[in-house]
DNA sequence: GCCGTTTTCGGCCCGACTGTTTTCAGTCG
């Protein structure tokens, strides 16, 4: 079976928890849980970097030591140290610790004296009110576990982002209206255009705090204050959704912003560069001697470590740092750069427009063509398309096509990839269109052998223009199949094909590595809305932030392309 | 456990809030 990178970050991850408990050296605990960061995010499976002559301990933050383990992972599936430390605690009680208010400490605590080794345990040992009578714990504190138990035990996960931005941009409108308020914005993940969020973290400048707090705790939608103080408080909204308030002066803004964008990662090295120059960066400014030189924009704060700023997107320590130095950071892919979309529904099948409704809305949303691509006949519950009836509809675009104003319509389809790569419909009827989209919608089961030569294969078939969703994960509900990506990638090239980056928010498909894969291999990815409706136009946003923590540039985009360009470069696809 | 053009030893990011303290530990971001 194969290792993935997500399996050794996990084993390193648990190794940090169990360190963690046993109150390990806390240096050697970080050391597994950046290992365990660093490998997650690593765009490569190690498994195959080390196949292809690569040094484990070339990687920032693996040494001699957790190269071995890796080694050893990857080997075997094990962990012989991982094994031991088990041995010394109950089976999943590191699910304790991602219960919000219980570290280490409290944890130990709460299994040394009350044998609590599960989040139900917890519930119950806080629902008899056991937990206040330990040492160091209270009845409020008890009261907060019991809230935070019960919140874990019935957990949603991280919400997708698109959802959270619903939340959060409606509550940063009502924050605007507090007194002094100069500027407010959310920042954390969300900034970064991260798929999904954890929590919501709102910054805000203003000389006095007090009046941004009190205004914050009293939004409508919150269900309860978490903390509340003079410049910073915490509430979980009705949805579920954890909000945190920071409130800085204006000279620190650009300070705060750096700060409470993150990454962690990113931060983290930026401090360690303004250390190595005699300076000290926190939330407040860049200090010299406990003087302030830099803060109130985030290119201030930069500029002390000559540094380019860097777009928020790529705030995660993965070489952007580097970039800001060389003044060699990419010029990423905007929103209005987009000149059209390749991957849309109608009434035909699965979509809730007509053909004429969906060009409307296209041309509303600032576009210039739009792809119409059904699903083929083996997708039944979505009423398909077989030969006759894209016949029909072919010829129904064209005819549309004549009248249009301001929008060409193309003609596409969303053909299946047979479960033996083949595709599902006709070579000679898929010639007569503009554009080839294939995708996989079945068989998810398959080895990650057989699953990446099933679409190699399909690429390879005479006309096959843009891979769908390439990794096919549905972030609530489906893990990605299991796929070789550099390979799918490497052959795209070969080919001549593209992969969709579909921007649809339970989607984002093409991870952000992956595009980072595309564009190093030259491969054109396609951001697509995947719309079903006239109003889903606008999940191309969300599209974009994902192109841009993948460092795609305009150019990298292929339907930023000019139509008649475009037109040329679909050509090339459709060799039938 | 990692790391190094000040270092192969001795550092490793840092401040706010809370609860239970009576000067601070634990947790979080």
């Amino acid at each position: 079976m194969a290792v993935h990178n997500a399996d050794i970050a996990a084993v390193f991850q648990e190794i940090a928890d169990l360190l963690a408990l046993q109150d390990a050296n806390p240096f050697r605990i970080r050391a597994y849980v950046n290992a365990a960061r660093t490998i997650e995010g690593w765009p490569e499976e190690l498994d195959l970097w080390v196949r292809r002559g690569h040094e484990l301990e070339d990687i920032p933050g693996i040494g001699a030591d957790l190269a071995g383990k890796i080694r050893e992972i990857l080997d075997t599936g094990g962990c012989a140290a991982l094994q031991r430390l088990r041995r010394g605690f109950p089976a999943g009680i590191t699910d304790l610790l991602r219960v919000p208010g219980l570290g280490p400490k409290r944890v130990r605590t709460l299994y040394r004296e009350l044998h609590v080794e599960t989040p139900e345990q917890l519930l119950r040992a806080a629902r008899d009110g056991r937990i206040r009578e330990l040492p160091g714990f209270g009845a409020t504190s008890e009261k907060r576990i019991l809230e935070a138990a019960s919140a874990y035990v019935g957990r949603e996960q991280r919400m997708p982002l698109a959802k959270a931005a619903a939340y959060a941009e409606a509550l940063l409108a009502w924050l605007r209206g507090a007194r002094g308020v100069r500027d407010a914005v959310i920042a954390g993940s969300y900034r970064r255009m991260r798929e999904t969020v954890g929590d919501i973290d709102v910054l805000v400048s203003a000389r006095h705090g007090g009046p941004v707090a009190e205004r914050f705790v009293a939004y409508d939608e919150v269900d309860r204050v978490l903390a509340k103080g003079g410049t910073r408080a915490s509430v979980v909204l009705k949805s579920g959704l954890q909000v945190d308030l920071r409130v800085v002066a204006p000279e620190s803004y650009g300070a705060a912003l750096v700060y409470f964008t993150g990454s962690k990662a990113h931060n983290i090295e930026l401090r360690r560069m303004a250390q190595q120059r005699g300076l000290k960066i926190n939330e407040y400014g860049v200090f010299r001697d406990g003087e302030r030189i830099a803060g109130d924009t985030e290119a201030s704060v930069y500029r002390t470590l000559e540094l380019d700023w860097v777009p928020p997107e790529l705030r995660e320590d993965r070489g952007e740092i580097e970039a800001a130095r060389r003044h060699a950071l990419p010029e990423l892919v905007e929103l209005d750069d987009l000149r059209g979309d390749l991957h849309a529904h109608t009434t035909a099948t699965d979509g809730r427009g007509t053909l004429e409704e969906m060009a409307a809305a296209a041309r509303a949303a600032g576009l210039e063509y739009l792809a119409v691509t059904e699903h083929s006949k083996r997708v039944s519950m979505a009423h398909g398309l077989d030969a006759a009836r894209l016949g029909k509809q072919i010829d129904a675009i064209d005819r549309l096509n004549d009248t249009l104003r301001g929008i060409t319509l193309l003609k596409g389809i969303e053909v299946d990839i047979l479960e033996d790569g083949a595709l599902d419909l006709p070579d000679k009827v898929l010639a007569r269109l503009d554009l080839v989209v294939g995708a996989v919608h079945s068989a998810f089961h398959l080895s990650r052998k057989q699953q990446t030569e099933r679409i190699l294969r399909a690429m390879d078939r005479p006309c096959f223009s843009i891979l769908a969703h390439p990794t096919g994960r549905l972030l609530s509900e489906r893990e990605p199949y299991d796929v070789d990506m550099e390979r799918i990638v490497r052959h795209a090239r070969q080919r001549g094909c593209f992969l969709e980056l579909n921007a649809h928010p339970e989607r984002l498909d093409l991870l952000d590595t992956h595009c980072r894969m595309a564009r190093d291999e030259g491969v054109l990815v396609a951001v697509s809305s995947d719309a079903h409706a006239p109003a889903d136009f606008g999940v191309l946003r969300y599209g974009i932030g994902q192109a841009r923590r993948g460092w795609l540039e305009k150019g990298d985009v292929l339907n930023t392309r000019a139509l008649r360009d475009l037109r040329k470069l679909l050509a090339g696809t459709m060799r039938g």
